[in-house]
DNA sequence: TATGAATGAGATTTCATTCAT
DNA sequence: GATGAATGAAATCTCATTCAT
């Protein structure tokens, strides 16, 4: 259950989560999250030296529920079904760590450091898809010409950023999906003929 | 030629497109932007009420440059040759504005107004990708269940976000095609597949 | 004697009250005010918004101390004795919230929200003293063909405006009183005079 | 009709008293009077040194045509007649002249400079009236133990308190006159009887 | 461990004023 | 004489961060 401080560092934490989704990363100030938190400005300071702190705990503890607890099948193949299946995980994640992915999205945009952290995170996902990718060549199925990272990063793209756009703003414009299935069916559909499976 | 005034409106739009570019437009602070025009911050002012008002001056001569001049077949068919040229479009006008494009973007995730003018572009776009959808929906080269418009919107982001970590983005991370032409090729091939086409 | 914080809100209004009398309230800059109560100016900002809200809460302060402290007499008359007290109470009080009755004089001339404050708060003593005008008239002391708020508020601006000169301004310029009781003692003959008192 | 040069000054005076009118002296700036005549700001600039310089020339212009034709009957004599008709002179040049004696009790307020300018014509009635007050002891109408001064100051202060509010501020509060007659009536009659004529 | 209170450092913004033409 | 354009010099205000308790 924790001592008293982990407790604290817990709560801040989970302040934080609320405020950067509700006025995302960049406009949350150390004082919103104290507020939020119940605590007072100076206490936070105790935990994490500063916001870039609170995101990156956040994001710890996101990798170390997300991507240590292992990417099964380094060497899978997509086929419809675990292809469909490998885009509700990720649209489910996305849906669950949103003040993460948003936020370091966000954070990207103001730090390198963070841009960094981002395209490491995007890393793992681009491998294994370009790994998938390298699959359907050999099978014959995808154009042998094609780089597979580089398609891998296009695909990933199409879904990182319709999350994005679908499920972090407010106002997702046009052609949102009306339901989750609506949208991760839509994914899988277009992602599935653009990699030629079935 | 203009005025000297309309002169230095432009050479200030000018200036913060450079900054924007190198720093980023939620980095770019007004003496920056002054600095590099060699004007006084002052200035600025006789110009623009703020950096967002130079924004939004920036994305005006973007929107009249681009999406004014006529975006010519509303009806239109995807070829192979047509969506290659369609998707080579948006890559050239990406590069071309990429401070005002990259920039609404970030601006975007800071306030609101942004987010609706940014959203307002893309919907341009998407509605003509959902054009083209119905289309093919109505050849057979589609699944008539999709909804076009969030097939559109998904496709959309794949353009958009690759442009974005690509072209924009300092660390593209992994997966960054080589050449203008390699992104080309692999967007329009994932998007001709995804769409059923040849 | 409060907690520290509310020590400090009050030794900024203090320290405002110095500012407003020496420099004016116009003329006194947050800088000043925060030298004068040995803070920095950060610190002003932790307890009110802006200068104004410091008028604000002076003016608070003076209303729950004088105003709501009751107008006693609602239907009151005005014998001899009454008006010369009710006149040297008006003096004394202008004496003792110099800087908050001068300052609403001066913030009304620059933003129309303290006009109407300052209307507000002399329509207290307005009606009063139209209720004395109302009782001399049915006691056919005066005329009754004056509108008794017309003349209550010329009579009003006598003393609020001899108040302010003779109080307010370093320079009052010509027929200054030699002392309070002077200057109260003429107010009253003349004020009672123009009421047909005695 | 004057060279080019006295036109331009004195279209810059006349666009002064509009915009002094409209937003008060301390509001106005140089750049809305500029606006206001259709000239550039550095042309005001050629002809006054600056804002302080405008009012200063428009209370010349004031005092030449109000005080030095003339304070008839130096050593008068206050009959009701007479009496009411130098209140009416007051309030119609009170009337005429809004812009600049408003502003330069607004001035005054910020610069004392403008209070010393103030309070000499100020004196000029204070002394009118004390002489008149002087008349009236002699005669055994009113106490001789006033400071004719003193009750001069206060007598002006409702004067010119009154039109100051009740001419000048758009929301002159409660007790307002309904005409010019019905303002120029009352303070007759008051004063008319705290100096115990008729 | 927790915090109320305070502040340094800086960016934005305003506006009177000047200057080159 | 007139002006478009530019700017120096402030004042306001914000916020992350620290410190004494």
């Amino acid at each position: 259950m924790g001592t008293k401080g982990q407790q604290t560092a817990q709560l801040i934490k989970t302040a934080a989560r609320t405020v950067f989704k509700r006025d995302g990363y960049l406009n949350a100030r150390m004082t919103d999250i104290a507020d939020e938190a119940g605590k007072s400005p100076a206490t936070l300071y105790n935990y994490f030296d500063n916001k870039r702190e609170i995101l990156h705990a956040m994001l710890e503890d996101f990798l170390s529920r997300v991507l240590d607890q292992g990417n099964p099948d380094p060497q899978g193949v997509y086929t419809s079904e675990s292809l469909r299946s490998a885009i509700a995980v990720f649209w489910r994640t996305y849906t669950e760590f949103l003040p993460e992915l948003v936020g370091i999205t966000h954070a990207a945009s103001v730090e390198d450091e963070f841009l960094q952290a981002w395209m490491q995170i995007r890393e793992v996902g681009v491998k294994q898809i370009a790994g998938r990718v390298k699959v359907l060549q050999r099978q014959g199925l995808v154009d042998p010409k094609l780089d597979p990272y580089v398609a891998a990063s296009a695909l990933s793209s199409m879904l990182e950023h319709s999350c994005y756009l679908w499920l972090g703003m407010d106002a997702g414009g046009i052609g949102r999906p009306g339901s989750d299935d609506e949208a991760i069916d839509t994914l899988t559909y277009l992602w599935s003929r653009a990699l030629g499976i079935e």
